[in-house]
This record gives C-alpha cells, sequence and structure tokens, in this order.
DNA sequence: TATGCGTGGGA
DNA sequence: TTCCCAAGCAT
C-alpha cells in the first residue's frame, strides 16, 4: 500500500506538507460523500477567504453557506461555521489534535475526528472511511461490503497499523487512495492489482456484497425541494420573497414542510414581512 | 440502528 | 434512461 501511494498518489492540496489543522478539517467535512473534483475549487476558495478558525467564525453562518456552492448537504456548512466557532470559544481558535477533543466539534463525527488527528497532526489513529473498510473488507475478510465503518471495523484496522504514528497515518491515506483509486465499489481494477496475490476476496472469486445499502432516490424528495429552495437563496440577493420561492414546486404541502424544515434547520430565515434569508 | 440529508457524473 | 454512489453525520 505504501508503495502503490508512493507510485500513484493524487497532488491534493490539503496533502501538502505542513497543511495545518484547519485547512485539514474543511476538506475533510466536504469530502464527506462528495466527490473530490467537486470539492477542488471549492476548498481552495475556502481555504484562501478564511484560512483561520476565527475568519469563518466573524463572517455570518450564511457566507459559508453561500460559499459552499453546490457541493451538496449545505448543512456541512452551517457545522462547518459552528465549529469554527467553538473552536475560536473553547480551544483558543486552534484546532485539537485529540480524537475526543475533535469529536466534540459540530459536523466532525468517528471518522472525521481520526482524520484530521492522523493526517494534520500525524497521530496513530485507524482512519475507516468506505474506501478503507471497503479494502479492509475485500483484501483481509474476503467479502464485499457496502455497510458504513463500525468500532469493531476500527480496532480491526487499529491493530494492522504499523507502530510508527507518522507510518500509520501515511498508510490510512495509502488505502484510502487505492480504495478511491483501484479497489473502486463499481468496478474494482484487479488487473494489475499490487496485492491480488494475497487478496482474499479475489481467492474467493470476488463475491458480491452481502448487505445492500438502500437505494436512496432524489427526484420528487423533500431533498429535491430542500436543495431547490436552498440553491435560491444562494443565488439570489439579500433575501428572496416566500412567493417566489414557493414558484419553485407545485406541491404547496410539501414546499411548506420543506420550507419549515430549512428554518428549524437553520438555513432559512423568515425576516417577518414575507422574505426569507440566509442566516446571519 | 435506520433514516434523512444534495448534487452530479459515470456505468 | 435509470441506477449507483462519492473521504459521513445527527437524530
Amino acid at each position: 500500500m505504501l508503495q502503490f501511494y508512493a507510485d500513484h498518489r493524487r497532488d491534493l492540496p490539503w496533502r501538502a506538507p505542513g497543511v495545518g489543522g484547519w485547512p485539514v478539517l474543511i476538506s475533510e467535512v466536504m469530502l464527506q460523500q462528495t466527490p473530490v473534483a467537486r470539492v477542488l475549487p471549492v476548498y481552495l476558495e475556502w481555504v484562501a477567504r478564511w484560512p483561520t478558525p476565527a475568519d469563518l467564525a466573524a463572517d455570518a453562518p450564511g457566507d459559508a453557506v453561500r460559499a459552499w456552492g453546490r457541493l451538496g448537504y449545505p448543512r456541512r456548512a452551517l457545522r462547518l461555521h459552528a465549529a469554527a466557532t467553538a473552536l475560536v470559544q473553547r480551544f483558543g481558535g486552534v484546532v485539537p489534535d485529540t480524537v475526543e477533543e475533535l469529536l466534540s466539534l459540530p459536523g466532525v463525527g468517528e471518522y472525521t475526528a481520526r482524520a484530521v488527528a492522523a493526517f494534520a497532526f500525524g497521530r496513530r489513529e485507524p482512519v475507516v472511511d468506505t474506501n478503507v473498510l471497503r479494502v479492509l473488507s475485500r483484501v483481509v475478510r474476503g467479502v464485499d461490503t457496502q455497510a458504513s465503518a463500525t468500532a469493531a471495523d476500527r480496532r480491526e484496522m487499529a491493530a494492522l497499523l504499523p507502530q510508527d504514528a507518522a507510518v500509520a497515518a501515511v498508510l490510512s491515506v495509502a488505502v484510502m487512495e487505492f480504495g478511491a483509486l483501484v479497489c473502486t465499489s463499481r468496478s474494482p481494477g484487479c488487473d494489475g492489482c499490487p496485492v491480488r496475490p494475497d487478496c482474499a476476496w479475489w481467492a474467493a472469486g470476488r463475491p458480491p456484497p452481502t448487505v445492500r445499502r438502500k437505494a436512496q432516490g432524489f427526484a420528487g424528495t423533500d431533498r429535491q425541494v430542500r436543495g431547490l429552495i436552498v440553491g435560491a437563496l444562494r443565488a439570489g440577493g439579500e433575501s428572496v420573497s416566500e412567493d417566489d420561492l414557493a414558484t419553485l414546486w407545485p406541491d404547496p404541502v410539501q414546499w411548506r414542510r420543506c420550507l419549515d424544515s430549512l428554518i428549524v434547520d437553520g438555513l432559512a430565515v423568515p425576516d417577518g414581512s414575507g422574505r426569507i434569508t440566509l442566516p446571519r
């Protein structure tokens, strides 16, 4: 894996030597369920505009939502802003280097906390995302899976990490990269795979996934309607009238439910006179 | 633990 | 075209 990474790693900006905890945190949150290619330009904008947590915390949460662009799941922008505020209030404006402290930040879960601890601070933590889980599952266990990582998965990965913390961190990103480029979900590149001689999944005849993720539809769902509304708020000026927003979707009941849920989430704010804004 | 939460590209 | 899915999190 280390050799594969040395030979084939993509030169991504959040992997440059000496990148701090804040840029790494931004990249990790953006990369949650979002492909690298789409994250890249938005990440560069963010780190240039908000080089420290204090810079982001000083601006309105709505600015973060606007700058989020079309990455999807805009609640992540809100949580990143809330994390910046928490960093200023509780951590002196600095991203902490322990998993426990990182877990206390909004939008930071079991994966992201360990990714930041390992990649930004060189800590020896098991970093098990969907790529690492797929590689671990296939190569080591000989089965395929589409489940999400559990504590047991992290324990198993931890047992496989090299003792040296810095090497362990590189191994984690190496396995991730291998899962993203070779051992992919849909069409794994077993031809020429460097670990094929040791791969339990290959030896077993590449059995299909045991548990399959439930397909999540999109057309006609609240997610689509919410996306339309936030998109209009993002593209619009200071505020948008409810009447204009209402033209975005034919079903008034569903539209109202979605606007209300966006208000609950803090992604939309009524100004009391029939107009809606992003949070200030 | 199952579900909801955006978006767009490729198979 | 339709389906799948891409460095998850919160509830």
